[in-house]
DNA sequence: ATGGTAGGCTAGATGA
DNA sequence: TCATCTAGCCTAC
């Protein structure tokens, strides 16, 4: 082992494999050659006792010590662990103490708030003589044998472990408190409210426990192995997270998760170091031997010998002087037009701690190596099929001599064949997890932002597989630090004590202690999952920088993986980096606001703004300004704390109402990939991942992974010809690659019969199916050396009895699965809870089978595949062409279409004849198609038909019992974008739903304006809420990459907000609005303020003619442009504006337009569908027929 | 760093 | 002055 680790380290010239990586790999491979010589210490001592076994790393930065505080060493009471001694003085270094937290334990409820930091002790440095680096440790505690907690803390980082040598035993030390936490389970099994929370934390909490310890020990005759279905002995591991160090060990990838330990009846974490994962080349022969220099082919025909023989010669010299290999046959569809269908490659296998070979390499035998850079982990999820979180058998496990992790349990693999994925999948283990909410104040001095409070709410017992737990979280706490620049309040200790019972509150003298605190706490509970809100923009880098500036211990705590060297932390603006995101590996990060995202459409994804959407609450959000000021009274400090627990309650609770861990848990185990990687958004991962699986299976060599394209600039790849001179902004927005859905011309209008809408299921995916669309089943050769590359015509569909191919037999698997879990739904005796869980893995599949088409059209995919994106959507133009063609042949009237639907006015006013008829057009258009499925989707009482994709409509539902009731569906409009104000959104609303009411045109436009008139006069008078004057937009950009930020308001407005220092608007942020009169003459767009500009400076005013002139006027008027009656004109009037400047609006379009339905409301036209009033008549004999024309004048007919 | 294209709309720039 | 273009946003599929 100290051979590889030192011919590692002579690897360093390779600095070549990444270049954007450079100041991260210079870090890192500094690190690695100082550990390696503390490794080699520790070993070469091993015999010693524990205490003094470890070497001091004089590179460590964990050497600086804490800072004395009593609180800091107060030596832990239950830290006494009885222990083997005959293994202390034998094998000391593979003693490891095991605490697990109890789920409910109360140890700090019983202490003195100021004397809570009792498990500091254990995770800092005893004392000052650490500092002489050739000196052994000493400890200033009696209770020796603890110290053993500490050894490994120290040069761990890359211990090569000998996996041959037996690690004898690790001793356990657990608190156990299953039974408290059924009982505590119990008694709190109430819903929590403001009131309780006003009341007091602990009520939710951990009242009136006691600690329960039990001591166990384990070793590699006595860990908690069982017996698998065949009979073999092995480790059941539940995986929840990988994590590789490609440069530090490479060949070996860590996993973490939870193994069932049955002597206390509880999960506990555990790392498993999955240890010689090799590097795989499939090595493809040229037909015949080719001169590299002049590129000429020679008539030799190549063996694999001689490939064998050339690639052993370029092995050695890129210092491979181990390998095996063999011949094995592979299958290739992708996008390098040479590589073969099929054929004979030479696979390679070494060991992955021999140097990468660089991914062009060629040879005169062969023409590709693929495989060069694959990563171990996807060779390990790959290879062992391990397809997201599940059960996995590991046989063969080690104790590990040093400790590498913060995990309860440590493994060791001496390869990767030693893990299956069990065929007995048992539900999830339950997780801890633990939100993480933190309040920063900006160093006056510094600007830098520093961490003063921390808020954390803690469920030890969350399952993935369940719905939101009743009891939000068992556990709380809270740290405090004053800014630097202040005092506690002189009270502030004796109010605290006075709150034990309600909040567990935590001072700490600064910053430093409050991180210190942290990581104790994070390490001490060891959360599987942490929880926070804009973690990766902001608390994640936060944290850790102030980890590092403040030189706090173990600051790897916050992952479960023991490192010494924190990665290279870079000014980032709050953005998470790569290197930050490993940084907490082992316990998976769920940022609320990235999964809300991605799951429901939002006006802001703020906390304030996520929890009013999410759980109907109010949020106050706290100005920086306002968190200084709370530090000046022990009251106001207290709220400042309470809010934040609030905050915390809020995320958590945000992140159980969108299911969003079992969603992404279901989504990792369709995909295939690891968890921590979905909850962090980006959907070509997973699609990736998926194929990787699936083209692995079938014994395909997928494309690999390409860095680094060098920044290409292909201003003109495409050689469209148009003026595309000025391709603006990095990626702003890159024009369109190739054609996608088609958009039927509207028949715009108002409609008050029956409007059927037909809708194909899910199109996309269905097309895949239906012609058979694949990477293996379309030569894709003549579309990309052809010189019209967006041409699909030139693409040639399989036949139909071709097998079908990888990509649609994918997402058949998804359907059927899809409906599988339908027809389960159906079942009447489903529980709630099971059909919430049914309807999660529904949603997943769908998710998943959507975003496959995308995935082919994403240009940086490894599955990129223009052309068959190209196809699919040229298919779907087709399908909708036909199906188009089709119901105008019925004699239908289609009015509107888009990408994959169909609206078609019956002319009806009969329900069960339009549903009839829907049906007969259903069955007509999936006549055409073998899977293709197209279904009414809706029925629409009464339609304002605008532009194409906008609309609005009143959508008529039916239920069992017969009666109909109807919803408003709004498409596009102004009205349902976010970039209007609310003031104009609602006057739109307002006017929609009068069009859409039925009644008749002059009631309609009566009312329209005089809601206006009203509208306008409150305006006028100001006498109305700021809120209705907001208008927000999102920056797509951070304010100062923008090129041209004079013109645009909501960049201004982030601009001024960010200089005043405090947290700043980034890219993806919201930024709200307000025009306001400001005195000048400027255009509005430079008259835009932020609201709390408006209110605190009292010469800013809301300038009312923008708002009626620039967005109730644009708005409302759009709607009524097929009304008539009114007009542009006679809108602006109603709202006060002077209407010449609207007299003959932009009617320059509409005059060529005869197909304009308008609103036909005479009392005759509006029941120009009703049937006549007949009836028999009465008299049994005699049956004649009478017809009441005029119901009210009078006028019989019979 | 990382699904897609189609389309409406505003405000500002540019040119006849 | 008007028409035409572009950047930027947000939406519908
Ligand atoms: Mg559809
Ligand atoms: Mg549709």
């Amino acid at each position: 082992m100290f051979a590889s680790a030192a011919a590692f380290s002579k690897k360093k010239p390779e600095a070549s494999v990444s270049l954007a990586n450079d100041d991260i790999l210079d870090g890192l491979m500094g690190e690695l050659h100082k550990s390696s010589k503390v490794t080699k210490h520790t070993d070469t001592k091993s015999g010693q006792p524990a205490a003094k076994k470890v070497a001091y790393n004089p590179f460590s930065v964990e050497r600086n010590s804490f800072p004395r505080s009593e609180e800091s060493i107060t030596p832990k009471a239950s830290l006494t662990v009885k222990r083997g001694l005959s293994y202390d003085k034998v094998k000391p270094q593979t003693q490891k103490n095991l605490t697990v937290s109890s789920p409910v334990s109360r140890t700090y409820s019983e202490r003195s708030v100021s004397n809570v930091t009792v498990e500091q002790d254990e995770d800092l440095p005893e004392n000052e003589e650490f500092n002489n680096g050739s000196q052994t440790m000493e400890t200033t505690v009696e209770d020796s044998p603890t110290e053993s907690i500490d050894l490994a803390d120290i040069g761990f980082d890359d211990d090569m472990v000998d996996t041959s040598s037996k690690p004898e035993e690790l001793e356990v030390k657990h608190d156990v408190v299953h039974d408290n936490l059924q009982m505590d389970t119990k008694k709190c099994n109430q819903l929590i409210s403001e009131e309780i929370l006003t009341l007091g934390w602990e009520n939710v909490g951990n009242n009136g426990q006691s600690e329960t310890h039990m001591d166990f020990t384990v070793d590699n005759s006595n860990l908690p192995l069982v017996t698998n279905s065949t009979g073999e002995q092995v480790l059941r591991f539940y995986w929840l997270d990988a994590y590789e160090d490609p440069y530090h060990q490479p060949g070996t990838v860590f996993l973490f998760g939870k193994v069932f330990v049955d002597s206390v009846k509880s999960h506990v974490s555990c790392c498993v170091t999955v240890k010689n994962i090799e590097r795989r080349l499939f090595i493809l022969p040229r037909v015949k031997r080719m001169n590299l220099k002049t590129h000429v082919e020679s008539t030799e025909e190549t063996t694999l010998p001689m490939v064998y023989e050339e690639f052993q010669r370029i092995a050695e010299k890129h210092r491979i002087n181990e390998f095996r290999s063999m011949k094995v046959r592979k299958n290739y569809a992708f996008e390098i037009l040479e590589v073969p269908v099929e054929a004979d490659y030479l696979e390679v296998r070494y060991s992955a701690e021999h140097p990468v070979l660089p991914s062009d390499v060629k040879g005169e035998t062969f023409s590709h190596v693929f495989g060069t850079n694959t990563s171990s982990l996807e060779h390990l999820l790959l290879n062992r099929r391990m397809k997201g979180p599940a059960w996995l058998e590991l046989k063969c496990p080690q104790v590990p001599a040093t400790e590498t992790s913060w995990c309860k349990l440590e493994i060791i693999l001496a390869k990767p064949d030693y893990i299956s994925v069990s065929d007995n999948q048992s539900s999830p283990p339950p997780l801890v997890v633990m939100t993480l909410k933190l309040q920063t104040l900006p160093n006056p001095k510094t600007r830098q932002n520093e961490i003063v409070a921390a808020a954390c709410l803690v469920h030890c017992d969350f399952q993935m597989d369940r719905p939101a737990p009743k009891q939000p979280y068992q556990q709380h706490f809270c740290v405090i630090s004053k800014p630097s620049d202040s005092i506690y309040p002189f009270d502030f200790r004796d109010q605290i004590t006075k709150q034990t019972k309600r909040m567990k509150i935590e001072i700490t003298p600064g910053e430093r202690g409050l991180l210190g605190f942290l990581l104790a706490k994070i390490h001490k509970l060891d959360p599987d999952l942490i929880v926070g809100h804009d973690i990766y923009g902001f608390d994640l880098d936060l944290l850790l920088h102030r980890i590092s500036a403040n030189k706090v211990p173990h600051w790897s705590k916050i992952s479960r993986l023991k490192r010494t060297f924190m990665p290279k932390i870079v000014q980032s603006h709050g953005k998470a980096t790569f290197a930050e995101k490993s940084a907490v590996c082992g316990r998976m990060l769920c940022d609320v606001q990235i999964s809300a995202r991605e799951l429901i459409r939002c006006r802001s994804y703020d906390l304030s703004e996520l929890a009013k959407q999410v759980l109907k609450q109010e949020r106050t959000e706290l100005d920086y300004d306002e968190v200084r000021e709370m530090f000046s009274s022990s009251l106001q400090l207290l709220k400042l704390i309470e809010q934040t627990l609030l905050d915390s309650l809020f995320i958590l609770n945000i992140m159980y109402e969108l299911s969003v861990v079992p969603l992404a848990l279901q989504i990792t185990n369709i995909c295939g990939n690891v968890m921590s990687r979905t909850l962090m958004g980006g959907r070509s991962e997973r699609n990736e991942w998926l194929l990787l699986h699936a083209f692995h299976e079938k014994q395909y060599v997928c494309p690999d992974k390409e860095f680094r394209k060098k920044q290409v600039l292909p201003v003109g790849d495409d050689e469209d010809g148009d003026q595309s001179g000025s391709k603006k902004m990095a990626q702003g927005k890159r024009k369109p690659a190739y054609a996608g859905g088609l958009v039927l011309e509207p028949k715009k209008g108002f409609y008050d019969t029956y409007i059927l809408l037909l809708d194909f299921n899910s199109l996309y995916p269905s097309i895949i199916q239906e012609y058979n669309i694949c990477f293996t089943t379309i030569s894709r050769s003549a579309a990309t050396t052809e010189v019209h590359d967006d041409d699909e015509a030139c693409l040639i569909l399989p036949d139909h009895d071709l097998e079908p191919g990888v990509l649609p037999t994918e997402i058949r698997k998804l359907v059927d699965s899809r409906k599988l879990v339908k027809t389960l739904m159906k079942n009447s005796d489903v529980s709630h809870e099971q059909m919430m869980q049914y309807d999660i893995r529904q949603k997943a599949l769908k998710l998943t089978a959507n975003s496959m088409y995308g995935c082919l059209g994403f240009t940086f995919s490894r599955f990129y595949a223009k052309p068959l994106a190209a196809l699919v959507t040229g298919k779907g133009r087709e399908i909708l062409m036909q199906t188009k063609d089709l119901v105008q042949k019925m004699n239908l009237d289609v009015i509107y279409g888009d990408t994959d639907s169909i609206m078609i006015n019956t002319n009806s006013v009969e329900l069960d004849q339009v549903y009839k008829l829907g049906n007969k057009v259903k069955s007509e258009v999936n006549k055409l198609y073998r899977l293709l499925e197209i279904d009414i989707d809706g029925v629409f009482k009464s339609m304002l038909l605008l532009k194409k994709k906008k609309y609005a409509a009143l959508c008529v539902h039916r239920s069992p019992d017969g009666q109909v009731t109807t919803s408003q569906e709004l498409k596009g409009l102004d009205i349902v974008r976010r970039d209007w104000c609310d003031l104009a959104k609602d006057a739109g609303k307002y006017v929609v739903s009068q069009i859409l009411s039925g009644e008749t045109r002059e009631t309609i436009v009566e009312k329209i304006h005089t809601k206006l008139q009203e509208v306008g006069d409150t305006v006028r008078s100001g006498d109305i809420p700021l809120t209705l004057f907001y208008i927000t937009k999102q920056l797509t950009k951070n304010p100062e990459d923008y090129p041209d930020k004079k013109s645009l308001p909501h960049v201004q407005v982030a601009m001024r907000f960010n200089s005043k220092g405090g947290k700043k608007m980034r890219a993806g942020d919201t930024v709200p609005y307000i025009i306001c009169e400001d005195g000048s003459t400027m255009s509005a767009t430079q008259r835009a303020y932020h609201p709390d500009e408006l209110i605190k400076q009292d010469s800013l005013k809301v300038d009312t003619k923008y708002y009626l002139a620039h967005q109730i006027h644009p708005v409302v008027a759009r709607l009524c442009d097929p009304i008539q009656g009114t007009d542009s004109a006679h809108l602006a009037e109603c709202l006060g504006l002077d209407p010449s400047g609207y007299r003959h609006t932009t009617h320059h379009e509409e005059t060529a337009e005869e197909d304009l339905v308008t609103l036909q409301l005479t009392m005759e036209e509006k029941f120009r569908h009703c049937d006549r009033f007949t009836f028999s008549c009465p008299s049994p004999n005699c049956g004649r027929q009478i017809v009441l024309d005029s119901v009210f004048t009078g006028n019989v007919s019979i």
